[in-house]
DNA sequence: TCCGTTCTGGACTGTTTGGTTCCTAACTGT
DNA sequence: ACAGTTAGGAACCAAACAGTCCAGAACGGA
């Protein structure tokens, strides 16, 4: 009963989450994401709620997809080395900036912007990269050479890992030169071998 | 000649440092800069352009300032090992927000912000950054266990450094747990040991 | 067909944004 | 003491902001 909505909600939530990608919270204004989502303010907000709610949203489409992405690279098993699956995920990054993309990772911009004073935001954000740290964990234990740490070891390493990935991912969102990126990359691959 | 300032403008410019630490680039209106800084309008105006250019003047005092203090303690001779200098910046991050201190690092969070869209905010991050790169390198020149690398290799190894720091602080920022921050701490002296 | 419900789009609201202007007060050098 | 210059403060501005509202269109069920 009654008229069915016009657009599909998860592709306006696809959508939406570009322009927060590109611009961040705060930097994408609500003509930004009615162009960008192709919808009006009457829809955007009877769909949406408001601002806040459709970045939350949006921060658990990522995660349900870029993070997903990473974890499923974390625990792949044709590639049997564990440390091997983090490297490739660094250097996915990597090359999403050689390809001309600098916007970085969603879920690190939203870590030094917003989650700073809200609650939920930095809830999200600590999810997200929880799953990440997760993955990374799961792929030290198929690494020959970190199967051997305890459990509190090799979550700590982890830890640091995912701190080193949003460092990368930052960097890259700030146009750092390609050179000291490679370097990071490099430099990670040494460290796991 | 004519009437002299009436504020101090290093004192000032301290303050605006402090508004745009705690709440960001875009997240610091004028009226919280006018309130921090204790002026109105037309002063601020008058001796900082606009608030931008006062940004940048900030991001500079932070350099000359946050930096030089990190790198001071990076060259400081009194720790004759270079990876513990390093340790004591890892160390010396993980107590501020300890201390209650969630601001994270002030050029961190703009790399995340402002730096994607600007170009002359994205140079100072980038110039200050590479400062603080620097400094690592010099200290992994005086770390034993470093010191027998070439050039470049110790270079990448001082660029994957500030990759953790950057990830550090912004995820301290984030408030992601003490527990999570301390095992990055913690594992990058492994790392280095 | 027609009723009831829901969606759509645009007009509108009140606030806040960064920035300007201008008048007056305050100070310095002579 | 006075001329010349600049700071200070408040009023003011247009634009942009997030969010509300409502008239009318579009649909489903009966």
């Amino acid at each position: 009963m009654a008229r069915p909505r016009s657009f599909d909600t998860d592709d306006a939530l696809e959508k939406a989450m570009h322009v927060f990608w590109a611009r961040g919270y705060e930097g994408a204004s609500l003509p930004d994401l009615l162009d960008g989502m192709g919808l009006t303010r009457g829809s955007l907000y009877k769909a949406f709620t408001d601002k806040k709610t459709l970045f939350l949203q949006v921060l658990a489409r990522y995660e349900s997809q870029a993070v997903q992405e990473g974890v499923a690279m974390l625990s792949d098993p044709s590639i049997p080395n564990g440390a091997e699956r983090i490297m490739s995920m660094f250097r996915g990054s990597y090359q999403r900036v050689v390809d001309g993309d600098a916007r970085g990772c969603l879920l690190c911009t939203a870590a030094a912007g917003p989650s700073t004073y809200d609650d939920e935001i930095a809830k999200a954000v600590s999810h997200g990269l929880g799953a990440l740290r997760d993955g990374i964990f799961v792929a030290l234990g198929a690494s020959p050479k970190h199967a051997t740490l305890n459990t509190a070891e090799r979550g700590a390493l982890a830890d640091m890992i995912i701190a080193q990935y949003v460092g990368l991912r930052t960097m890259a969102r700030a146009r750092i030169d390609h050179d000291t990126l490679h370097n990071i990359v490099r430099s990670v691959g040494v460290m796991l071998a």
